[in-house]
DNA sequence: AAGTCAAATAGATAATTTCTATAATAAATC
DNA sequence: GATTTATTATAGAAATTATCTATTTGACTT
């Protein structure tokens, strides 16, 4: 592997020093002439002066280094070298003439696979419903969702590991570009066992134990600013527990370890069935948003493009309901 | 097909029309930013100064109204469109690559089909031994021989139907090319039975009833000449009967209906198995050449020209033995 | 031999390619 | 956060190339 590694450049040099004049444009005026039979009427057809297909089948000879065709007066005669060259030429003419239009169609392609990356929120509760509406509309698309922390999302898109994330905070970075998504708000939530009281403020909540997302999450995050806005740090708060997901969160305040603040998406069906309660927390409205990210020197391919379109759309529905 | 054939020169048109300013060397330099993730690095490669390599695929992009690379500071990253592009600017480089290669490699080909039109006589008696030679030298290569009378064989030449003839006489016409090639001896034939005298002037032998070729034939133009030369014409000999080839004078001859003048490559079996006596004629040599001919316009192609050098060396060979 | 048709040549002009030098920008380093 | 470094973009100039018109050359036709 090793010797094939240093020979490769050499190779690349090879390849490229070869001088190519020949380009599409020139074996088009041969092809003419080849169909033609005649210079002047290859001139009428592609729009040249005579003298200027001489030019080119002039060229093309020299640098093929023989005649392509014998001027006979009336009429051209291609030599065997020509025919040879005609079949090359049509295919390298139709290829370069696809080219265009391959690159034209790709530009509105509304199909292949759309990788995202989401932090737990939005990753699990909010994708899901959104990419089945999404292939719905466009069935040739296929998703790819990524669940990690906010953090490491905003990593991925900022080391163009990814093209498209979904958090839950806005980061400070210039190279970020932020699409407003989706308001959540921040509950909190305890066992029904636990607490009795169903609304207090939010000074009394924090002297029960808390359990908590790890560091990187955006629920974490947003929670340590509401509180830091209050005058209160996570230092004055009992820890109960700290867990790397939601679902663990969730487990860990039904289990009656300690009371926590989620997302109203991660237990909007516990809150129903009674598995944990609300507790209203009557002088704080914890909202936040999601926000779709993109690095700003980045080009979206059209499908991407697409779904942030339909994302807005749908923003602009639900608000008009 | 008379609607198609209206409606074509539309269609090329329309071909034609679409300006491609697509050329094979800007799709070089693409492939070499793509490869490389450099401006700079495809500046080195392809020895041109970084902002030509900037120029050329802002064209690119200008011309397939697409952006190609995010230029992110230190590298580049190709777009959706890019990769596309990248496969097929590959082949279409690969292909315009591989022409000069074929047509070189087509300019030293010793292979295809040589075709030939030849006179009765060289193409009866003199072409077949030079096919199995030329061929045993050469096995991937056949011959089509298309045997008419000289005067045809000369039109074909030069009306194009043609690029090599071999005939008996030499052309006035400019045109033409002739390359030397065997020396015929005409040789005046009786059937044993009818004539005892073996030796005898040229103006008794006309005594004798003849039997002659048609008019295009070189034999019949060779055997005029010579008479014209001694202040003969035909009108003064008696002819027995004209045949539209060699062998049916033969015929003739054997049969007894007249005498003739031949070519000994025609004669050389019935001589030596007595079936046709040579009249020796003590005051006259009848000499003729044969001669390979080409229209000075046409490009041979190089099995063409390597059969005539395999013939000249053939002519040297026999002279030195 | 004159007329006609087709390609080649010459000379001029416009377009393009490419260069060097420099600016702008982003990442890395201190 | 300022500085250095690496990379692409821009500007302006020079060289090359593509193209044109007008004319010449060459060959077939009459």
């Amino acid at each position: 592997m090793e010797i094939s590694y240093s020979i490769l450049p050499k190779l690349f040099c090879y390849k490229y020093a070869t001088i190519l004049t020949m380009d599409i444009h020139g074996l088009k005026v041969f092809a003419s002439v080849f169909k033609n039979k005649s210079f002047t009427k290859a001139a009428e057809e592609i729009h040249l002066s005579q003298p200027t297909i001489s030019d080119h089948i002039k060229a093309l000879e020299e640098e093929l280094d023989c005649k392509l065709f014998d001027r006979l007066g009336r009429t051209v005669i291609p030599t065997k070298e020509a025919e040879a060259l005609y079949s090359l030429a049509e295919e390298i003419i139709e290829k370069a003439t696809n080219v265009k239009d391959i690159i034209g169609q790709l530009k509105k392609e509304l199909k292949g696979e759309l990788t995202i990356g989401a932090s737990t929120i939005p990753g699990t509760y909010l994708m899901p419903s959104l990419m089945a509406a999404f292939q719905k509309k466009y069935p040739s698309v296929s998703f790819q969702i990524f669940i990690s922390d906010s953090k490491e999302i905003a990593e991925k898109v900022l080391k163009h590991e990814l093209l498209l994330g979904v958090i839950g905070m806005k980061l400070s970075n210039e190279q970020i570009h932020h699409i407003p998504f989706i308001e959540d708000e921040l509950i909190a939530v305890a066992s029904p066992h636990s607490i009795k009281t169903s609304i207090m403020t939010l000074r009394d909540f924090i002297k029960f134990p808390m359990v908590l997302r790890e560091e990187g999450s955006g629920t974490r995050r947003e929670l340590e600013r509401i509180l830091e806005n209050r005058g209160i740090t996570l230092e004055d708060v009992k820890i109960a527990g700290i867990f790397g997901s939601t679902d663990a969160v969730k487990q860990a305040v039904k289990a009656g370890l300690g009371t926590s603040i989620l997302s109203e998406y991660a237990v909007i069906d516990e809150l129903k069935h009674n598995i944990l309660k609300e507790i209203k927390l009557s002088d704080i409205q914890m909202g936040r948003k999601f926000y779709f990210i993109t690095h700003k020197k980045r080009t979206l391919p059209f499908l991407y493009n697409t779904f942030l379109q339909h994302i807005k759309a749908i923003k602009t529905d639900s608000k008009n309901i």
